[in-house]
DNA sequence: TGTTAGAGCGCC
DNA sequence: AAAAGGCGCTCTAACA
């Protein structure tokens, strides 16, 4: 008999390498295990004191499905259990509820990572004991938390005979999460993308290895680059007060040293007094001489000659009586001391090198009320032509400092702590443990972070991949890509027949834009823009490259004023691309149509927290995999509200959402059944390793003798998307999805690998 | 001392 | 007619 079972794990929580509960650090361990099996009418639980070969979740042979929420954080824990693997192996899946949670109310921003607190409610349940929490917030640790203080958040007190807690809680969302997902079509899609999970789990616990000899000479070299170009730089900063530091990293500098503006500096300086009107000064007291009964000022006086130092100015009076008879008279007084002092805000002025252009004004001013304007490479660019002496360099510096500090290593002098993503390589495995997050974005694509490994810069920004080698000796990195995930997508979505036609004849879409514009031949724009040898190549290749940024552009629902604006190409010129465009591929405008048509529809109000609760409307359109997409509303632009209209929907996401959405499905899934072709084959025996993802990609590390049986067997699966969507979904597609691999030593000195 | 918004920039 | 999509990280500046 198939059996789910569901389980929670409370760790000790240690966060280290910027993970959280980090699993892959000794330091840390499951303090108290929880579990209940179908059927079961209390919950199990278990308590440990470290790590050891007990404290093993137990799963019983008949169990089909494994439950929790966030569930991914608890696998990890567990991911080389033996009887995980063989559970795996046998066919087994998982259910994670917060990532069901996620899927089932569209993707929304306020669903991302839900809690259990969070959704408990509306499967009618009852929040949990916040006891727990508290102490968790505080700072204390898992293991110092009375155990049954613990047991009882994790399965529910005896009172509530232990059926309750997380482990009660996340049976009672699983099971109504099971009938909503089947009332919305969606169980197959989620069950499809948990698989998907299990790809991401298996990567994140792979993670990725770091040559750090190689980043130890990358950080040093870097360091050395940096200080000769601050010293060149150097004699373009105007004389600046010495309390004033110029810095290159302050966008406010920046724009005041090109534009012309106000710097602000703190200096502690004297300062008038409100009571008084005059400078702010100190109280003293001063022991004056006494005059015929009158205290007076000694300066100026000269001393007694004759009597000095009994008495010390002529005329003084004296002492009659007393101890001190015959010696001169002082009283104490209060005079204005030191000058006072204290931090106060001074102004300089640069003159700037240039007059900026008023569409780079940014939204901060400086120290007097002007505008700060943006400083970025774009802008950097159009200066180009103004004959700046120092932009090249500075933008230079600019991105080394970018690398150096994301990605290598570097000293926040601020936070006293050292940032980058050489703080997350683990000491002794060189291993850095990256997060891959399934409900972190509206679209359903995954994201990373901790550190983020999808954003790393590749061949041509920055040698960072050279750090990324295999951990096996004389090993390799595999690089997987889809070709034109994107384009293929959206023809499998919108079934416009021109669009796959092209894709069947692999036609370079970019010479088919240039030939519309230009109004040339297919086959003539091909000739010019990609042949070196033709006479008017640079040009032709030129157009070829505006066509290109034009394409990504309309992907992300650009208007003609923008791709205008960055391309160079006339306004008029980009509207007849455009048009020609729609009528070459009929079926794209009328799928956005229906989306649209979709999302109005479904649009319900609902009140905005963030934007002082004022009305907005939410709608979705659901994907043929049962995926479901949503959008909300926002203000209208002026030209609508002038119409009468509130709000409205963004066109440009309503045209991204469902083909970016998609791809990264599509991408999830077959990554599923790639990360089953490992588990039925123990990872190649232990030899090739799942390690990344990014949205159209798959990195694997492995021995050099299974290389070649890898990347042939990668790619096959990766490439099968046309059968998974039939046997899954029963879609057909009308497109392949072609796939291409490299392999090298590390992630940048790779080659294109022909299998 | 810690949090937040904005700019900027790396990837797809 | 019209508004370039999705992420996460680092840095500064302003604020509590």
């Amino acid at each position: 008999m198939a059996r789910y079972l569901v389980f929670d794990l409370e760790t000790e929580n240690y966060k280290t390498y910027k993970r959280f509960a980090n699993p892959f650090d000794e330091i840390n361990y499951v303090v108290a295990r929880g579990w209940k099996a179908q059927g079961d009418e209390r919950c199990s639980w278990s308590y440990h004191t470290g790590r050891s070969p007990e404290n093993r979740l137990h799963i019983p042979d008949d169990v089909t499905l494994l439950v929790g929420h966030n569930l991914k954080f608890d696998l990890l824990w567990e991911w080389d259990n033996p009887e995980l693997k063989a559970f795996f192996k046998r066919g087994g899946r998982i259910w994670c509820t917060q990532y069901a949670e996620y899927l089932i109310q569209g993707a929304r921003q306020d669903y991302h990572m839900p809690s259990m607190d969070f959704i408990i409610e509306s499967y009618g349940g009852r929040k949990k004991i916040d006891e727990v929490k508290a102490l968790w917030e505080m700072g204390v640790k898992t293991s110092q938390i009375d155990k049954d203080l613990l047991i009882d958040y994790l399965v529910g007190t005896e009172a509530e005979g232990r059926n309750s807690g997380d482990i009660g809680n996340t049976e009672l969302i699983f099971l109504g999460q099971i009938k909503k997902a089947m009332g919305k079509s969606m169980l197959k899609m989620i069950h499809t993308r948990m698989d998907g999970l299990c790809a991401t789990a298996e990567m994140e616990f792979n993670g990725l290895k770091i040559d750090v000899e190689e980043a130890r000479r990358r950080i040093k070299d870097m360091g050395e680059e940096l200080i000769e170009m601050d010293a060149e730089l150097e004699q373009y900063i105007p004389e600046l007060p010495p309390e004033l530091k110029f810095n290159w990293a302050s966008n406010v500098h920046k724009s005041a040293l090109i534009f012309g503006g106000t710097l602000k500096y703190i200096k502690k300086a004297p300062y008038i007094d409100e009571k008084t009107g005059t400078v702010a000064r100190k109280q003293a007291t001063e022991q004056w001489p006494l005059f015929g009964g009158y205290p007076t000022s000694p300066e100026g006086l000269a001393p007694c000659p004759n009597h000095y130092p009994t008495i010390f100015y002529p005329g003084q009076d004296v002492y009659t009586s007393g101890k001190k008879k015959g010696q001169g008279r002082f009283k104490a007084v209060t005079v204005p001391g030191e000058v006072k002092q204290k931090n106060q805000e001074f102004h300089v002025e640069l003159p700037g090198y240039t007059v900026p252009d008023k569409k780079w004004e940014t939204k901060n001013t400086d120290a007097v009320g002007h505008p700060v304007y943006q400083t970025s490479d774009d802008v950097i660019e159009e200066l180009g032509s103004r004959d700046i002496p120092f932009l090249k360099l500075m933008a230079k510096r600019q991105s080394l400092v970018k690398d150096l500090g994301t990605y290598y290593l570097r000293y926040d002098e601020s936070k006293k702590e050292y940032v980058g993503m050489m703080t997350c390589v683990m000491k002794h495995s060189h291993i850095i443990h990256h997060s891959l997050n399934h409900t972190s974005t509206v679209t359903t694509r995954l994201s990373s972070s901790d550190p983020n490994c999808q954003n790393i810069p590749k061949e041509g920004t920055s040698e960072v991949k050279k750090m990324f080698i295999s951990r096996f000796a004389g090993g390799k990195m595999i690089e997987i890509d889809y070709t034109q995930l994107e384009i293929v997508v959206q023809a499998l979505l919108t079934g416009d027949k021109q669009l796959i036609e092209d894709l069947l004849n692999k036609v370079d879409f970019h010479c088919k834009r240039v030939a519309a514009w230009k109004n040339i031949s297919y086959e003539e724009a091909v000739a010019r823009c990609k042949n070196p040898a033709h006479q008017e190549y640079k040009l032709w290749h030129g157009y070829r490259t505006d066509a290109k940024v034009f394409s990504f552009q309309r992907a992300y629902g650009a208007g003609a004023a923008k791709i205008s604006d960055t391309t160079g190409m006339a306004v008029d010129d980009v509207k007849d691309l455009i048009e020609a465009e729609e009528l070459l591929y009929p079926d794209i405008l009328s799928f956005n149509q229906r989306v649209e048509q979709a999302v109005q529809k479904s649009a319900v109000p609902f009140r905005d927290p963030i934007r002082g609760f004022r009305t907005f409307r939410r709608g979705t359109w659901q994907a043929p995999t049962g995926t479901l997409y949503s959008w909300r509303t926002y203000d209208a632009p002026k030209w609508a509200k002038d119409k009468g209209i509130n709000d409205t929907f963004m066109p440009t996401e309503m045209k991204n959402y469902p083909v970016q959405g998609t791809g990264g499905e599509i991408v999830q899934m077959q990554l599923g059944l790639l990360w089953r072709h490992f588990v039925a084959n123990d990872n190649y025996g232990g030899r090739a390793l799942l390690c990344n993802t990014v949205h159209d990609c798959v990195w694997i590390d492995s021995q050099p003798d299974v290389v070649h049986e890898v990347a042939v067997d990668a790619k096959r699966i990766l490439e099968s998307v046309p059968e998974s969507l039939e046997r899954i979904f029963g879609i057909h597609s009308p497109v392949p999805f072609p796939c291409e691999v490299e392999v090298g030593n590390n992630l940048f000195d790779k080659q294109v690998y022909h299998v």
